[in-house]
DNA sequence: CCTATTAATCGTAATATTGCAATAGAATAA
DNA sequence: TTATTCTATTGCAATATTACGATTAATAGG
């Protein structure tokens, strides 16, 4: 099938899968590495950094882009990218959440 | 393609790539929350708790423990899955230094 | 032994993802 | 206008993922 059953479950699971899957690619994550480090970010600056044709990084900036991680602001021919610290915030409360269940014991039950 | 070149990228960026991609989707993140909240924990509730065919589970719970995040126990003919704490925190430590990468200003570059 | 219970594995169909060549679009420069 | 530069989109092949029915272990109980 290939198909996630989203329907079963709850909402926050489904967006912390969502926001996780963006970054279960080491090619997006180097791209958010990247736009971190440098503040300013023009996308061919990109390409040459990560070794991935134009198209390819192109096409991971659109979904990090669709799930507001980043922004994109044309200039002239070229395009800048970066983080919406906003967004990203959000995105990082939520994560948080679910990584930090674990304050109770240090034992395992098992 | 389908095939992701990590080669091309630092052992960091595939592990946290790595680790993102089984919180990638829903039925991992469930299970993952409800092995923290009941510290006890059978296979087959997972499969009553969440609602997908047992084999499905069965390959989830596969992932997460290639991955050394859960361990589990033969008792009997059930078998008892828990968080692997020390794991956990392992991934937690690297995971949190890629989300707390945003310091700095809060203002957007553009 | 046989049977029931539980979980893992196999096989497979449906769908998703990755990567890139080719192309198109959009702005600038000459 | 035409050429150039930079990015987005399209189309497609290769591979990966998800889900589950059928089957196979493995153990426990009678």
């Amino acid at each position: 099938m290939g198909l996630t059953k989203t329907e079963i479950f709850t909402e926050e699971q489904n967006t912390i899968a969502i926001f996780a899957k963006v970054f279960g690619h080491p090619a997006r994550v180097a791209i958010l590495q990247h736009l971190f480090k440098i503040e300013s970010c023009f996308c061919g600056d990109l390409v040459d950094e990560i070794g991935l044709a134009q198209p390819t990084i192109s096409q991971h900036l659109k979904e990090l882009k669709y799930l507001g991680l980043i922004k994109g602001n044309v200039e002239g021919t070229s395009v800048c990218y970066c983080i919406d610290k906003k967004n990203w915030t959000a995105m990082k409360e939520l994560m948080l959440e679910f990584l930090d269940q674990d304050i109770p014991s240090d034992q395992d039950c098992c």
